[in-house]
DNA sequence: CGCGCCTTTGAAGGAGCTCAATTTAGGTGG
DNA sequence: CCACCTAAATTGAGCTCCTTCAAAGGCGCG
């Protein structure tokens, strides 16, 4: 396990701060817009950034490769972008060039209907892809906004394509990391077609728990970056219903909820309440 | 309307008949379970089916290939195989070994709850990829059920890497088709998240039609191959609600119900139930 | 031609939505 | 550092759309 299980203290910046740290990145948000890329491969801050050396690696694309083959993945993965809170990374109709790694930060993806109806497709955190949706045509189908101040790798979609014909295990994690798109997809789609509503929260609740294990961080203790509206809008509910189902858990003793600040204190109590259900 | 382009999938009665007409294939039901394989290569009707001469190369995944690529394409799609009404190509927990390119009749795919809620992911018609969920992992995460007699092209998923390793053009077509079912995912959400039950159908009715229309068919007259409750299942509503749906719809003059087979009357009015709504 | 499955239709109930008011948190400027 | 301000979250009450339950009708297949 690469990731050494370690309780993440989640003050007002939570994790973000913990995973500057973790890469060795400054810490103080005065400094945080200086531009890095003038300093690259000067500094052991910016050598860190390298694919070969990220402890995000296992998460992202990289995963599965050998040490030299990371490295020809670090020459393909260049630029880096920051987005700042709010800012957007792509919107639809966006020529699409790229495919973004997230490195810190997290990120929405939604679907605007002319009405101005917003369906948030998915929430994303660091060592996920995003982007993927513009493979299809010339331009991006949804937007990626920024949940807080984030930064991405680029990487340039021809030659990851390029790079992915001549390294196999590349191409194939590459396909591993499309299809486990469509997978969540699919548990979205069961979600939102089959589940009623404290179903779908304590789904959701479980999932982001368990992103957040995944990433060393504590699976019972951690900041919500989205709004409730922003939660109603991708399980399919009012931010109202989502208020009430978040009081209910609280009631019933299976959470503590201060606003985004989310304690779980009774994970078996959540999963139980996915398997007893009786809708359809 | 862009949207509706991407939401849906379906398949139809009628249609199949006429594909078969099509593909030069026997429409005579009795024939139908002959072994194809045995006669391959000797009769006009058999050569047709590889990639190079299959009427449907434009919808699926030799789009865009050259002549010569798409022979290469021809060794490695050899085995086809046929799968029966309510059949099933493979199952959620299959080990993982092909994607399916389905050369007549149409599928369903859906994951199942622990409980028996079953969530239909999505109804796939004539020249569109099966499978892509398993890449992802070693065993396929839904099952893919044939709606009507069908027969699918087997691609061997590792020998269907190695030559889109050499042939860009394939690599990215593949790329596009995954990234297209992501997109359509995402269509499929929206409407689940955010739309009432009578734009869903709507929406599933425009989407139908459009994808019979791309395959040479009538797109304001066709069969629907699934029940209301797959629909129902699809589209985030019971049954009964599908049903009641049809009837509005039949009511207003907007299309003409009769069971499964359906004719679209006012496609504008259709379009605008997509816009005109109050919900979100 | 009869049986089973699918579909339609009705009536009643409920889960989640709408509208509205209040509280809380976080950011800003004096 | 505090008061102010705005955005987000909570909570209540009434209503709506969809579901549930029930029954009848129709189609297709053996």
């Amino acid at each position: 396990m690469e990731f050494v299980a370690k309780i993440a203290k989640f003050d007002a910046k939570g994790v973000d701060v913990d995973q500057r740290a973790e890469y060795g990145i400054d810490t103080d948000r005065g400094t945080e817009n200086l531009d890095m890329k003038a300093s690259f491969a000067i500094t052991p801050q910016n050598l860190k950034v390298a694919c070969s050396q990220c402890n995000l690696r296992e998460l992202c694309l990289p995963f599965g490769l050998a040490a030299h083959e990371v490295d020809r993945l670090d020459e393909l993965v260049g630029a880096r972008r920051k987005v700042k809170r709010q800012g957007q990374l792509y919107r639809a109709g966006d020529s699409f060039e790229a495919i973004y790694a997230i490195r810190t930060g997290s990120f929405k993806t939604d679907v605007l209907l002319e009405d101005g109806r917003e369906q948030v497709t998915g929430f994303q955190m660091t060592g996920e892809i995003l982007g993927l949706d513009g493979i299809s045509g010339e331009n991006h189908s949804c937007n990626a906004t920024a949940l807080e101040d984030s930064e991405v790798c680029v990487i340039p979609f021809a030659r990851l394509e390029e790079l992915s014909r001549e390294v196999e295990s590349l191409q194939r994690q590459f396909h591993k990391v499309m299809s486990r798109e469509i997978v969540r997809d699919h548990g979205v789609m069961m979600l939102l077609g089959s589940m009623r509503a404290e179903e779908r929260l304590a789904a959701f609740l479980l999932n982001m728990s368990q992103r957040f294990m995944a990433r060393g961080f504590s699976a019972a203790e951690f900041h919500l970056r989205m709004t409730r509206d922003e939660i109603g809008s991708y399980l399919g509910l009012k931010l109202e219903t989502v208020s009430r189902a978040f009081s209910k858990f609280q009631d019933e003793g299976l959470v503590s909820v201060q606003q985004k600040h989310i304690r779980i204190l009774d994970i078996d109590g959540l999963k139980q309440l996915l398997v007893r259900c009786t809708r359809n």
